[in-house]
DNA sequence: AATAGGATGATCTAAGAG
DNA sequence: CTCTTAGATCATCCTATT
């Protein structure tokens, strides 16, 4: 494929183009795009390696049979051909970066090809300018980075080439900003630093709204009308919403109104026409057809993941398989490396789509741990393992509360009926709460009215809290959650870590026989043992795991902020007596891809990245802060990911 | 170290419609 | 009978304050 092919390729994709997206995370971008009626999930453009564009075209010429390909019409699309020349003549550095990847002879040549690089990708040329000046002209990750910072503090993001190149054809950029606002992918945040500064593509009714604005002459209605427009949202739906709702509404409300009206109206779509049902809210009839044929599309691509009943993912040892048993995975995510992510099943909506998008489309494999122990843990899993020939860690767990506490049984009243605990928790119930109810059960003969039957069940379910005398009941001591997770017997004792330390750790962990039955599969493919890149490791439940399947471990890579949760791991690594190498590090968001090639070569390549990332802000128990994936913590996420993209790239 | 502090989304249940 | 629906019930790798 000639340069010259790859230029044209270019353009024709960016008049194609219906969707942009991306996520800004730390020097990296992510994005995917519709292309003709297809979405397509390109993955991660890396800093200094490739740009938009040959990323863009190497992913069509891959994935575009030759055929097809032939079908595209190169030349006679005026509007492709007009860009290229706007463009190219606007900026002369351009076309050359385009084209050009031999090496630069000086100093000098080198300096505008980097300016034109970065420029090329829709970055300001002050902006670009200042970044390089910064940071000299050697290392393109942190000039990128640089840019970045400053982009977003100017609060304008890097103009698109499809915004500069500025299409202009009728009907497509109403169809660009709604479709923008239709991505609830997006944080609101990203939404608007997107939005701002593509005045071309708001309506004339939006610009007479923002003069008005400006003349400080808008009334109540019309300032409702400029917020929600200037939020992305089409300027119809708004004005139906409020005729709907009343001019007094909340701007909340009409939010909720006008997504509900979206909702309804992709359902709708998604419909027969025969069968469209009377719930019409918003009109139909003013949509065009191209934009419902769009959303009819789109409504297929963004079916929400649902948890499996009963979920045991792909199988699990104590129960018939389900009928599904094959799975095939998309090239790119083809193992070695192998990875496995692991988080908490009940997140808010949304959130397992946005991971499993990160993830090459996996996906994800829900599963309970309670069919591999006496409690509950429902987790999903994202990974490109095998899944055929599993095989349980021996000996098998107890599965049942009376098969792990037998000297409860004495104290277990006939009206508690569990026979399984609920998810192990970061906390355990206060004294009082265990004191309130034996004063409660104290007060009555034989077994208590229903009423209290029915508060202390709840409260036992609640706090996970079982019988450990007449009328007594208890939380579990930390080496009994140890048992039921998997670990070995004082795994997190001594070393100075507290006893309320320790129950956060071990709630924050794995439950070992789960996932040493889906990481088992790694026995007979590393027969010599394997290295291994875990992070977020807390205790090592991915270290164990391993340890107890009998696979040797070489080279462990574990990075974990906890201090007290890397002592632990390092005690258990020479209590084992591992003949292998354990390396530590602190923070996930430090660790480069300058880290990672150097690890690379004194190891020779990660074969499995692990770990699961934060989930404190997508748990049910966090009231405070349950902000979803772009949380403070969980969004640490995008570093599980720009780190396996950093393993792939170095191991081939 | 102890204590108190709800909200979201899945699942269960029963009533109602066809 | 099946299917839909609304309401009830249930579970949840937690945080701020003291």
């Amino acid at each position: 494929m000639t340069m010259q092919r790859v230029r044209s390729l270019y353009w024709v994709i960016s008049d194609q183009w219906r969707r942009w997206c991306y996520s800004l995370r730390e020097g990296f971008l992510s994005f995917g795009f519709l292309f003709e009626e297809e979405e397509f999930r390109v993955g991660v453009w890396r800093s200094g390696v490739k740009w938009l564009g040959v990323l863009l075209a190497e992913f069509l010429v891959a994935n575009v049979s030759e055929g097809d390909i032939s079908d595209i019409d190169w030349t006679s699309d005026e509007e492709s051909e007009t860009n290229l020349e706007a463009v190219a003549s606007a900026n002369p550095t351009c076309t050359e970066t385009i084209v050009g990847n031999e090496e630069a002879s000086s100093s000098n040549a080198a300096r505008s090809k980097m300016i034109g690089h970065f420029v090329g990708m829709g970055f300001a040329e002050k902006l670009v300018l200042k970044a390089i000046d910064e940071n000299g002209e050697g290392n393109p990750d942190l000039i990128l980075s640089c840019i970045l910072t400053f982009s977003t503090l100017e609060e304008s993001p890097p103009q698109q080439l499809s915004t500069n190149s500025d299409p202009c054809s009728s009907g497509y950029n109403e169809n660009f900003l709604n479709d923008l606002s239709d991505m609830d992918s997006w944080s609101e945040d990203e939404l608007e630093v997107c939005l701002k500064g593509n005045d071309a593509y708001k309506s004339e009714k939006h610009k007479m709204l923002l003069s008005l604005a400006e003349s400080g002459s808008l009334s109540e209605k019309e300032e409702k009308l400029l917020t929600l427009a200037n939020m992305g949202y089409a300027l119809e739906d708004v004005e139906i919403a409020l005729e709907r709702c009343g001019p007094e509404t909340p701007v909340d409300d009409l939010l909720e109104f006008i997504r509900v009206a979206q909702m309804a109206r992709e359902e709708d779509c998604y419909l027969p026409e025969d069968d469209l049902k009377p719930k019409h809210i918003l009109s139909g009839s003013s949509k065009s057809k191209k934009r419902k044929h769009f959303e009819m599309k789109k409504n297929v691509i963004e079916e929400s993941i649902r948890l499996p009943n009963p979920m045991i993912g792909f199988g699990v040892p104590s129960m018939q398989p389900p009928e599904r048993v094959h799975r095939s995975l998309p090239q790119e995510a083809k193992g070695p490396p192998y990875f496995y992510y692991e988080n908490v099943a009940l997140t808010p909506k949304g959130v397992w789509d946005t991971i499993s998008r990160f993830l090459y489309d996996i996906e994800p494999e829900f599963v309970d741990s309670k069919f591999f122990s006496a409690c509950a843990r429902k987790r999903g899993y994202i990974h490109n393992l095998p899944i055929e020939n599993r095989f349980p860690l021996v000996p098998l767990p107890p599965l049942t509360i009376q098969q792990a506490f037998p000297l409860s049984k004495r104290w277990w009243p006939s009206w508690d009926p569990r026979d399984k605990l609920n998810c192990i928790q970061t906390a355990i119930a206060s004294a009082k709460l265990t004191e309130r109810i034996r004063t409660v059960l104290e007060r009555s003969d034989g077994d208590p009215p229903e009423a209290i039957q029915r508060y202390i069940m709840e409260q036992c379910r609640k706090w996970n809290l079982v019988w450990v005398g007449r009328n007594k009941v208890a939380p579990l001591e930390p080496d009994e959650v140890e048992m039921l997770l998997g670990f070995p017997k004082n795994h997190t004792r001594g070393g100075g870590i507290s006893r309320t330390d320790r129950y956060k750790s071990l709630g924050n962990s794995f439950q070992v026989d789960t996932v040493a039955y889906h990481l088992s599969v790694l026995k007979d493919i590393f027969p010599h043992g394997i290295n291994v890149l875990s992070l977020f490791s807390g205790i090592g439940g991915a270290e164990v795991a391993l340890h107890r399947l009998g696979i040797k471990l070489k080279n462990v890579v574990s990075i974990e902020k906890s201090k007290a949760n890397r002592d632990i791991v390092r005690s258990w690594w020479e209590q084992t007596n591992q003949t292998g190498t354990l390396i530590d590090f602190d923070d996930v968001t430090l660790f480069d891809s300058a880290r990672v090639e150097q690890l690379t070569s004194t190891i020779g390549g990660f074969d499995l990245v692990v770990g699961g990332s934060p989930c404190n802000n997508l748990a049910g128990s966090n009231r405070v802060s349950r902000d979803g994936l772009e949380g403070k913590e969980s969004s640490l996420f995008y570093d599980y990911f720009r780190i396996l993209d950093l393993v792939k790239i170095y191991r081939q």
